[in-house]
DNA sequence: CGAGAAATGTGAGCGGTGCATACATCAGGG
DNA sequence: CCCTGATGTATGCACCGCTCACATTTCTCG
């Protein structure tokens, strides 16, 4: 285990360094300024330092997204822990649509670019999302058809979060967002059942 | 009105030359492959010259994009001109993920970049696809509180194409995106009744 | 018709980028 | 104590977006 910057030539921990400073660039400067080069000057070492740790530009931002789905699947159990109502999946849902409005550049990173299906951390972070919602589903639709309404769940609130980043629907006011979030997905399954 | 090729200097039709390439582009190497100085090479023509028609390099892909919601609109009036049932909706569903899946790079560049909203060409076209949804809404749930459902609607539909683009969803097989997408889709309209 | 204006295409060039290659420096185990 | 592997550096190539000065063509209008 690395030592935190022992003064010079090493930096210490470099891998997390640029992690770091590739959330920060993916912040100010959108998706498009995040560059291998900019990473590597605010972690203040050489342009091809990074390649020690990451094979290339790719592999640096599937490490972000990696992070990013983490994160995500914090904010949605914050949100709350397990939905039990269609009121409570509604708040979960405005949970992610807000996750992705807050970091726009991360939510981006994390699923507008083709997805190397070989990477197994991606792999398995999004296993653990689909796994969140199966349970969400589950809770709140006992009985119902767990697998299709899964992925109508993901894909609806999946969906509402790039519409809203696109500015497809209104966008203006946090107020909006909740209040047609919730909306919408009342209006898909607050009419559903517990049993189809 | 240009004239089709004169013969040498001027190109005849720049423009659209330039769209097309960006189009073929755009399938055969993916989004990242598109630069203006491809762009460039395939139509003929030096480095330099598409910017006489298009400002900078996102004002191109806008461009495109504004070709793809069109071609969207196409595709999805074309799979049923006006559903009625949860059934058609579903098969225009259908039509809309095999559109993404068909050309995955057009379809990020319609909506994995961030969309300036003073680009008044995609505006519109975002409008028709919107007031599209809006009829189909309201001819399969009269009744319904047509707002909250059709960006639910268009939410759901446009999530399982992101997912299934993003390999979060089974996308081996054509037969199989068809059955997840008519499954989800009745999954959470079908037992919507025509009036809630 | 014919000249000037406007549109369109060319070329060189600047700063930036991803990445490969060869080299320098350090840390730790025989 | 040295030497081996891990880590960071320096250099360089090809490409990119974009700007600027210039060449060529076409349009417009007296």
């Amino acid at each position: 285990m690395p030592q935190p910057t022992t003064g010079s030539y090493h930096h210490g921990d470099l891998r997390a360094a640029c992690l770091r400073a590739a959330r920060e660039l993916l912040e100010e400067d959108g998706g498009s300024g995040l560059s291998l080069r900019a990473v590597a000057r605010r972690a203040g070492v050489s342009a091809t330092a990074p390649y020690r740790h990451f094979a290339d530009r790719e592999a640096l931002v599937s490490a972000v997204a990696s992070e990013g789905y983490l994160e995500l699947a914090a904010v949605l159990t914050a949100a709350h822990p397990a939905p039990a109502t269609p009121d409570e999946l509604a708040a979960v849902a405005v949970a992610y649509v807000r996750f992705a409005l807050d970091r726009p550049a991360l939510f981006r990173a994390m699923f507008a670019e083709p997805c190397d299906p070989a990477n197994e951390e991606r792999a398995a972070a999004t296993a653990a999302v689909r796994q969140y919602v199966h349970g969400i589903v589950h809770g709140v639709f006992p009985g119902a058809a767990p697998e299709a309404l899964s992925t109508a769940v993901w894909a609806l609130v999946h969906g509402l979060a790039f519409l809203h980043l696109d500015g497809k629907l209104d966008a203006t006011s946090p107020e909006a967002v909740s209040a047609q979030v919730t909306a919408a997905v009342l209006a898909a399954f607050a009419v559903a059942p517990t049993k189809a």
